[in-house]
DNA sequence: AGACAGACCTGTGAGC
DNA sequence: TGCTCACAGGTCTGTC
């Protein structure tokens, strides 16, 4: 389910909620994540004050005192700050009991999320070691991309989507750049010039900032820790519009699968 | 090293 | 109405 405007938009609605609470008890339903929830939660966590909630690339960052607690949405998950005594829904996996009597609860159907806990700020475990730069910061640009996809035959999408190559960008905003810089999904990552490269980092920046004000992009079940949607879907121009006319010359838009996952674009803007 | 396919798991919508 | 199938927002692991 989410890319990193959806994770944004978690982080912020939970940090409002969370920041300052401690976590007065742990409730594990189901341990089988991508990963089995550590048996040892409850004695590292209970207690202790949840200080900042932070991100690194679609990894969620709970600082609990000398912890940090790692937990990531896979393609189905969710958090949502919930009254005490709310009836947990199939697939409600953890709560995290807070002091003020609310809890907070990870919901995930599909179980490709994970939870991890770290000692120390967890930049050292290994899920977040080899990650490239955040899209938001200075250490992304165009300049970057050109450098690194040098001599690459993968295919520009893909090469996007790779986390060591910038974090944070999955299926649909991978789509929607791609289409704003007017390159096609297709193209060998390695013969993409660098003038290309500085208007696709540009774009990535501009569709997640965009998506980000917007609250995400809700499909089908997204929302945020309040139970609400996001909005960008409205405003895609190529995700999951694939017969649709292109918003910008009006040709039909094309579907191709590039590295198992579908492609939409317009075959007359990007080339 | 880099580029793939496969794996994990459940829910939903389309088509019959 | 009910069955089967394809597909879905991620990313680690194994193989060539």
């Amino acid at each position: 389910m989410p890319e990193l405007p959806e994770v944004e938009t978690t982080r912020r609605g939970v940090a409002a909620q969370v920041t300052g609470e401690t976590v007065t008890d742990v409730v594990v339903r189901d341990r089988r994540l991508r990963w089995p929830i550590p048996e040892d939660l409850q004695a590292r966590l209970g207690g202790r004050v949840i200080r900042t909630v932070d991100r690194r690339a679609k990894y969620l960052l709970f600082r609990i005192d000398p912890h940090t607690m790692i937990l990531h949405l896979g393609m189905s998950g969710s958090l949502r700050v919930v009254p005490a005594g709310a009836v947990p829904e199939p697939h409600a996996h953890v709560d995290l009991g807070l002091s003020s009597g609310r809890v907070l609860r990870y919901v995930d159907p599909r179980r490709f999320g994970s939870l991890h806990v770290s000692a120390g700020d967890g930049g050292d475990h290994p899920l977040l070691a080899r990650l490239g730069p955040e899209p938001l910061s200075a250490a992304f640009s165009g300049a970057w991309l050109y450098q690194r996809s040098r001599g690459r035959r993968q295919a520009v999408k893909a090469f996007m989507m790779d986390a060591a190559t910038v974090v944070g960008i999955g299926n649909i905003y991978a789509a929607e750049a791609l289409f704003r810089a007017g390159i096609h999904p297709a193209n060998a990552a390695g013969r993409v010039g660098r003038a290309r490269y500085v208007r696709l980092a540009r774009a990535v920046q501009d569709v997640l900032s965009e998506a980000i004000a917007a609250g995400g992009t809700t499909l089908r079940d997204f929302v945020d820790s309040g139970g609400r949607p996001g909005y960008f879907r409205l405003a895609l121009s190529v995700y999951g519009r694939a017969g649709q006319p292109c918003r910008a010359c009006g040709e039909a838009l094309r579907l191709m699968q590039l590295g198992q996952r579908s492609t939409v674009f317009c075959p007359a803007c990007q080339r």
